[in-house]
DNA sequence: GGTCCGTTGGGCGC
DNA sequence: GCGCCCAACGGACC
């Protein structure tokens, strides 16, 4: 290196995106030849992903981390993990390590943390003359590409999954899937520059930082040495688990050119589905890479059925591209609306009650329903459930038994999922609950009788909800049903070990269908007037 | 204003 | 396992 060269020192900072193959900001970042180069984590307790976060989800956080470390260190190089808020700490490490370069996936979400996060980190790099390098990978094409070409002509956004197809058969070729970095892409870093020893990344939940300015006793998760010694994740976190899943899961490839979501089952007790979803809501799988191994499989099926989307596997990636559209679309009109009823523009206001009680037994598993409680007790044991599992328990929690707001169900689903995704999670609650997207609210779920004709032993029951694993087949999924005779030989006393049902589900959900009609309805009185008194406006005005 | 459609409802009869 | 009705939504398109 000649003494006139600068010295480059590059920086890629992971968010989401936790990984090395498929990633073209780091990509980019590499390819300057950097002296130095910095691949950094920031942990910061007030990020969304960890303000409200439950034990395995943390831990699922931290095995994410701590395998991106270990096939960095392959490489030469390793995971430098901060703490604090990156606005201040990541401008704190530019002057220290004298960082030039600076790369990260973009969100294009508009989750408000990230949003606010971003827009403030590329200020303060503009300022400090460091170069940004950013990309969109998040979705197989950037949201701000879909935008342009699905508003060109002055046309409103896609809002339908059918539009939505439309608009992404019209996209021109997708961005090729690019290799992991290898060792010669790193710079030779001089012992001194590893920092050996700190910037470690944590080995446990009880590593993590807690959120600043809110009391310990008001934080929903205390995340406790033993939180997860009885918890079994579905899946375990990092790139290089969820590559072997992605491989196993689509050996079979007559299963995935086969495959439609509504006929997969929510009472097996291993997934019936692929199960990859964390791995693609945390970034430790690229979508774009999903979806050309989805082609490669199905190229080599021997089937001659071919499932389309938006049933097919296909068609939940596209699922996944068209709710992160939607959130961006929302938010960049009402920024940070997208999880909200205020100010959403596809929601529409439901006057819900506010009961904790009910709330607080639908989150723990104690409705007295025991589908319901098992699916909500799965939820908490392993962080996943199926699909079809969180429509019914959405449906229950809101239009279809308890009448809760679906932003508390969305809260709770975000903290305890592992994959739980900022857009996704928002579209399928605004879905579940009728307030936005889909509207048929008389097609309501049963929590009784739904699941009868796929599990009709009860097995899935049996395993979440223990307590009621004696009951006899016939009234297992409604053990209020059952002569006390059965019960107690089974050794169940209604409002003891197991609750009675804490509503009457065909009383309540007649009675909330009126409900819906009357909130609807009143809805539409309401945009009658803004139109009429607008209309009245412009009169005045001419 | 009419018609058709919307990833995955429930219940009945056949 | 399929077709049909239940009572009836909004939105796109004509």
């Amino acid at each position: 290196m000649s003494k006139n060269t600068p010295t480059v020192v590059a920086m890629h900072w992971f968010r989401k995106g936790l990984r090395l193959h498929d990633n073209p900001a780091l990509k980019s970042a590499l390819e300057q030849s950097p002296q130095k180069f910095f691949p950094v984590y920031v942990l910061d307790g007030n990020a969304y992903q960890l303000l409200r976060c439950s034990p395995l989800r943390a831990n699922f956080m931290i095995e994410c981390l701590q395998d991106l470390d270990s096939s960095l260190k392959k490489l030469g190089s390793r995971l430098y993990v901060l703490e604090g808020d990156p606005t201040i700490v990541l401008p704190a490490k530019f002057e220290e390590w004298g960082v030039t370069h600076l790369s990260f996936e973009e969100d294009e979400t508009g989750e408000p943390y990230a949003a606010k996060r971003d827009e403030m980190i590329v200020q303060k790099a503009q300022a400090m003359n460091v170069n940004l390098f950013t990309a969109c990978s998040e979705t197989l094409y950037p949201l701000k590409d879909y935008m342009k070409k699905g508003t060109a002509g002055g046309k409103a956004i896609a809002n339908s999954m059918g539009s939505f197809q439309k608009l992404f058969n019209s996209m021109p070729a997708m961005k090729k899937v690019l290799p992991a970095p290898t060792k010669d892409d790193f710079p030779d870093m001089k012992e001194e520059n590893l920092y050996d020893g700190e910037f470690v990344p944590p080995k446990r939940p009880t590593d993590l930082p807690w959120p600043r300015g809110i009391p310990k006793d008001q934080v929903e998760y205390v995340w406790g040495a033993n939180d997860c010694r009885n918890l079994t994740p579905a899946v375990r976190g990092g790139e290089s688990i969820a590559r072997k899943a992605l491989k196993e899961s689509l050996k079979d490839s007559n299963w995935v050119a086969t495959f439609e979501k509504p006929q997969t089952s929510c009472t097996s007790i291993k997934p019936s589905t692929t199960a990859l979803s964390p791995y693609l809501s945390w970034g430790c799988l690229s979508p774009r890479e999903v979806w050309t191994a989805l082609d490669e499989a199905i190229s080599k099926a021997t089937t001659n059925g071919r499932s389309k989307p938006p049933v097919s596997l296909h068609g939940q990636m596209l699922w996944r591209d068209f709710n992160n559209l939607m959130a961006h679309d929302a938010n960049r009109e009402s920024p940070g609306c997208w999880n909200k009823i205020e100010g959403n523009k596809y929601c529409r206001n439901v006057p819900w009650d506010d009961d904790p009680q009910l709330l607080e037994a639908w989150k723990k598993g104690q409705t007295g329903f025991p589908w319901i409680d098992a699916t909500m007790r799965q939820l908490r044991q392993e962080g996943w459930i199926h699909h079809l599992g969180r429509h019914a328990v959405a449906c229950f929690l809101t239009r279809g038994d308890l009448w809760q707001s679906w932003e508390e169900g969305a809260k709770h689903f975000e903290a305890e999922l592992l994959d739980a995704d900022y857009a996704l999670n928002g579209f399928n609650w605004l879905w579940l609950s009728c307030s936005g997207f889909f509207y048929q609210y008389f097609r309501c779920y049963s929590p009784i009788t739904f699941q009868m004709k796929n599990d009709p032993n009860g097995n899935y029951i049996r395993k979440f909800v223990p307590e009621l694993r004696n009951v006899p087949s016939k009234y297992i999924y409604c053990p209020w049903e059952a002569p006390s005779g059965v019960l107690e030989k089974a050794g169940v006393n209604l409002g003891k070990e197991y609750p009675k049902p804490i509503v009457d589900h065909l009383e309540v959900s007649k009675e909330n269908m009126n409900r819906m009609k009357q909130a609807y309805d009143a809805q539409k009185k309401r945009e009658a007037e803004r139109k009429s008194t607008s209309a009245s406006k412009k009169q005045r005005m001419s």
